[in-house]
DNA sequence: GACTCGTGGTT
DNA sequence: TAACCAAGAGT
């Protein structure tokens, strides 16, 4: 049984029978919240942003190459690395016949680097599989490597204008607050977080579309996670968490990140010296990136295990697809540990 | 479902 | 200033 909280102004249906295909579950709303899109869409058609990945000529591809690099990366460090990625590569094809290392060094700092390699990957199927077109069918983009749940919806929502629930941590935190009335949104509940993004969708493509990235907007403008700006939101007026009086989070804890000293930190200093090197290095020049010779071991490994790295037949290290010593017979990078 | 995977700005 | 946070995905 789908039951109503109190003060919660955008579960008011708009409609007066159920809605063809909607499921009556828990985690649903039902009926369309009408108040939510005509309150959001004009305020992003005058606060939204002007990001490169936003421009008119954007293709599908740049919205994907955008969504890869925005994975638990902040836009400011994103926007100058996708401008430069688009100008180098502005085809799938263009970057799958770019090599490995240069992906890599291209990536440069903006942190996972296991993204680029994946989106290498996907470009390179896209190329392959797909005529050099990014797929706008939800289960061929979720077949890319480097594509979840979030990018693949963002991909036909932001690339092809098409009705997608898209469910970010901004969006989840939108929901939680104007929807819920909680003071946050806790931890992922997949399918229950989907259905909530869908049942605020409007019915068209391309206000749909719209709709989602002015939610994302809000989450990452206004809506956010420290100090919410309440004075200045559109949705102040039906926002549930305003109407219960800005109640705290309640629910658990998540344990806090930590970096340094991390094999995150030491695999993030061991790639910093290969990228910055310009050919193959010694041990030696890697042993200087950490003090711990048992962490640095073990993470050289995760690197090589990950295809970050590649190790010569002489024992030197360099980035995947580096060439190796010249002139050498058998000196290519070896399976060997 | 809990962990892991980079990096740097903000509070 | 240490802690929090940022358009998630893969295992």
């Amino acid at each position: 049984m789908l039951r109503m909280r109190s003060g919660c102004p955008f579960l008011e249906r708009t409609r007066p029978g159920p809605l063809p295909g909607s499921r009556r579950r828990r985690g649903t709303l039902c009926g369309v919240p009408a108040a939510l899109p005509e309150l959001l869409v004009p305020w992003f058609d005058e606060h939204a942003r002007d990001l490169p990945w936003r421009r008119p000529g954007t293709t599908p591809w740049g919205v994907l190459v955008s969504e890869f690099m925005l994975q638990q990366t902040p836009v400011s460090r994103v926007a100058p690395i996708w401008v430069e990625w688009l100008r180098r590569w502005p085809r799938p094809s263009d970057l799958a016949s770019a090599g490995q290392a240069d992906v890599l060094r291209a990536w440069g700092k903006l942190g996972y680097p296991r993204r680029a390699l994946r989106l290498h990957a996907a470009a390179t199927a896209i190329a392959e599989v797909h005529a050099d077109r990014v797929p706008d069918d939800l289960d061929a983009l979720l077949a890319l490597p480097g594509v979840g749940p979030y990018t693949a919806r963002a991909v036909l929502a932001f690339g092809y204008r098409r009705r997608a629930a898209v469910v970010d941590t901004n969006i989840r935190r939108v929901i939680a607050r104007a929807v819920h009335g909680a003071g946050d949104a806790g931890p992922a509940r997949t399918a229950a977080d989907l259905a909530d993004a869908d049942a605020l969708l409007p019915a068209d493509d391309p206000t749909a579309a719209r709709f989602s990235a002015a939610l994302m907007e809000l989450g990452a403008c206004v809506c956010t996670a420290r100090r919410p700006r309440c004075a200045t939101c559109p949705v102040r007026q039906r926002c549930a968490w305003q109407a219960a009086g800005r109640p705290a989070y309640t629910g658990p804890v998540k344990p806090a990140q930590r970096f340094t000293g991390t094999d995150r930190q030491v695999r993030g200093r061991l790639l910093d010296v290969l990228r910055d090197a310009p050919g193959p290095v010694t041990r030696a020049a890697l042993d200087a990136a950490w003090h711990d010779a048992g962490q640095r071991d073990r993470c050289v490994l995760s690197l090589l295990d990950d295809r970050l790295v590649e190790q010569f037949a002489d024992g030197r290290f360099a980035l995947p697809g580096e060439s190796g010593p010249s002139g050498a017979a058998g000196s290519g990078p070896s399976d060997r540990p």
